[in-house]
DNA sequence: ATGAAAGCGCTAACAG
DNA sequence: CTGTTAGCGCTTTCAT
């Protein structure tokens, strides 16, 4: 707030050029003389110049920032998202905006808006809540949106995990270790991901020739009292000898209501998550559970929005696949180890 | 990326008016007649007219975002912190700009310096590294800087709780249920965080007449790993029948080391932890500890940046007082209830 | 009360 | 290879 910012000028005149020339030296933009270059540069590292995003950016048209939207900041899944985008974002000139919808839509659409408008040249939106044509009504400028946690076959720039697969892998993981009355903690069945995660766990059932039974899924909102709540539920109605869980923190919440049910984990009831946050190890018993790569993914989620915004950024190789974390929250009750 | 979006000179042409009519009634500088600002907004409205932040930052000389620099976005403290900023900044026009140092103090320095010149008209810096001196020298322009986590004395616009106080009161209450063999888990002892739980602990003790025996006592890092390792050493020292642990997340990997032992949880060793994260409460036993109001406090840095930068803001009123979370991880070893 | 014009700091034609 | 000039979109004197 004290003295003016050295700018372009400045350089300009220490350098005995015009601004244009420095301009190009800065930016490698048409041709300089050796000579020139050296000079200008050495200018430029004597008055410590950094150019004005503001003005840079006004001429090329560009805001700066990566506007990411993610339902809450906090909570051991986002956090770790943003920080797999910032990771990416701190190699190039791209500020991280974030914004956190709350979960609410209106909230989301209008702060979505609003980065559009001022702070971002492209976004990340992890959510459920608005749709393809939600997003192209707040995007006039067809700025580069990509989209997390809806079906990738309605979406462009969708990028995820295979649900249907993790939840196939941990049902099957049950199941193979002997148990058939399997219940299983969703989420909003409105949303892709849980549709997704009910369909896997549907395939494994019948591929076991299993029954599928209603009576042993409840829907909730994957948070941990959320999953206190199911978990009372369950309880109350047929009997079960294992949970599929539709993330960890509603398995964390479960864990509690069994406890205060005098239920052990796992003798009495099995238990397997989905997103392997780092606290589920912590858990007792620690919690088998499928793994979802989510600092990659928000490494990708970056990635492809910088890709998008220009052609040349290399795309990160990023394998999305869940994989089964075991660990020790199911029973063996076959004679044999599978 | 398509047509270009509206400007200031589209909505002058719409109402009829000038170009400097608009910005007047825009931002209510300078008279305006009542007829032409409803002519004026008419118009902008109905262009739908949002005013380019670049231009406007340029000549206001302003890059219209808080930078907000934490060791980790994700991870449950935080990301709460982040949560509680957020709140307030989404009432502003500011933008919440968000970077990570990871621990490393050049990048930190870096990053910061980088933060405060190309997109931060103030920041808010929550770490230890970085000292009074390394702040002033990244920050030429003297925008203002909120730093949380320090001595209080040392810096200015220093927000924090008394860390010393909550670490007294984690210890009395152990103390007050008949411990006297009271380990501590610490953090780095260069740390005013640190230090000062180390002295609120020892002034407990003392208080109550009890000696302070350096061999329970061990640093650590504030992880749940580090937390770990620390149980571990003490287990291998000399008997004490509880723990007062320096951060919850240190207590999570106590628990595990714990437990690996065979230790019971209370009834081998009571554990009292610091800061109330929102996943000790589904710790089991669930952890009694001291609660930080992580979420006001980034309300109130937050406030405090946004009352240096303009002195109309109101000053949010926050508690930051910690506060005993009694949970079950303590044992009463007192035939009488205290 | 309103308009014209200068200028914020930078880039990108356009000349030379 | 380098300098001059015209904006980018907005705010703000300075006139009127």
């Amino acid at each position: 707030m004290t003295r003016k910012r050295t700018t372009i000028k400045d350089v300009s005149v220490l350098a005995g050029v015009s601004v244009s020339t420095v301009s190009r030296v800065l930016n490698s933009s048409g041709p300089i003389s050796e000579d020139t270059r050296k000079l200008v540069e050495s200018a430029a590292t004597q008055l410590k110049y950094q150019p004005n995003p503001l003005a840079r950016g006004l001429v090329n048209q560009q805001l700066g920032g990566i506007g990411v939207m993610v339902p809450w900041i906090a909570g051991p899944y986002f956090g770790v998202f943003l920080e797999g985008i910032q990771r990416v974002l701190r190699e190039t000139d791209y500020r991280l905006v974030v914004a956190s919808g709350q979960g609410n839509r209106d909230n989301e659409q209008e702060t979505l808006a609003y980065l559009l408008n001022n702070d971002a040249d492209g976004v990340i939106y992890y959510g459920e809540r608005l749709s393809a044509a939600d997003l192209e009504q707040i995007n006039p400028h067809m700025k580069p949106v990509v989209v997390m946690g809806q079906d990738p076959a309605e979406l462009p720039n969708n990028i995820g995990i295979d649900d249907e697969l993790g939840a196939y892998l941990a049902t099957r993981y049950l199941i193979d270790h002997g148990h058939s009355e399997i219940a299983h903690i969703s989420g909003d069945p409105h949303t892709h991901v849980t549709r997704s995660k009910l369909a896997g766990y549907q395939r494994a059932l019948s591929q076991a020739g299993l029954p599928y039974r209603s009576g042993l899924v409840v829907s909730s909102n994957y948070t941990e009292p959320g999953g206190y709540q199911a978990a009372l539920k369950l309880l109350a109605g047929p009997a079960f000898t294992a949970i599929f869980c539709g993330n960890d923190q509603m398995a964390m919440g479960s864990y509690q209501a069994l406890r205060d049910f005098n239920k052990r984990i796992p003798e009495d009831v099995s238990m397997v998550g989905f997103d392997d946050i780092l606290f589920s190890r912590y858990m007792h018993p620690a919690l088998t559970t499928v793994r979802v790569p989510i600092y990659e993914m928000g490494m990708a989620a970056a990635s492809t929005v910088l890709r998008l915004l220009d052609r040349t950024h290399q795309e990160v190789r990023s394998v999305l696949e869940p994989q089964l974390i075991v660990r020790h929250s199911v029973l063996n009750l076959k004679p044999t180890p599978p």
